[in-house]
DNA sequence: TGCCAGGCCCTCTTTAGGGCCTT
């Protein structure tokens, strides 16, 4: 069975090429439908935090000041887990943040993400908004902690991948949905999901 | 010290603009 690994960044802001940086990172590993393993840290890079990110994280300089430093926790996390797939919630922020903080300790990605969100804009399209928090609300799934803290909302993002993936195996009638499957779905127009999927279907000996 | 993004997606579109989503 694939073992896929969801991740989620707390920052210090939006970009890493402005000189954000990581304060917290968590990964779940997914296998047979379940969370079989988690990583969580602080970390500390050395900068300051804004006054804006505390607040919306709870995330505090003195918290990040007895963390271990960054460049350790980013070798500790790649390695737990290793050449998985990759999930987040928009995808497109998790990969420069995790491809900026590898570059510090010299090392590259060597796995495809997928982005939960994407998948969720094409399989829910009715859904309120596409928020996280709002898509746990909506699929009525529990909130395991406080959002924007990395362990609570990677945990949350796996729970919705699952949900997700429980809903395209009902919809579609398939035995797996793998992350190849996902990085298909969230590259089509919402409108061709089911041409996708199906396609996929066809073609695929594991889901015939 | 503070400065600040970028990919996706829709539409009043494609020689563009603006909202969503992440921190």
């Amino acid at each position: 069975m694939e073992v896929v690994a969801v991740i989620d960044f707390e920052t210090t802001g939006l970009s890493p090429d402005y000189g954000d940086r990581a304060t917290e990172i968590a990964a779940v590993l997914i296998e047979d439908g379940q969370v079989v393993d988690r990583f969580q840290s602080l970390m500390n890079a050395g900068v300051r935090i804004p006054a804006f990110i505390t607040e919306l994280t709870g995330i505090t300089d003195a918290m990040v000041r007895k963390a271990p430093p960054a460049a350790d926790v980013m070798r500790d996390v790649s390695d737990f887990v290793g050449d998985y797939p990759l999930v987040a919630h928009n995808a497109s922020f998790d990969s420069r943040f995790w491809d900026a903080e590898l570059k510090h300790v010299h090392r590259k990605r060597r796995q495809e993400f997928a982005c939960s969100m994407l998948v969720a804009r094409r399989l829910f399209p009715q859904a309120p908004s596409h928020k996280l928090g709002v898509l746990i609300e909506y699929a009525k799934l529990p909130v395991t902690g406080r959002y924007h803290r990395a362990l609570a909302d990677a945990e949350m993002a796996a729970s919705l991948l699952l949900h997700m993936e429980e809903e395209l195996r009902r919809r579609y009638q398939l035995r797996d949905v793998p992350h190849e499957l996902l990085r298909k779905i969230q590259k089509v127009q919402k409108q061709q999901l089911d041409t996708c999927v199906e396609r996929y279907r066809l073609t695929s000996v594991t889901n015939r």
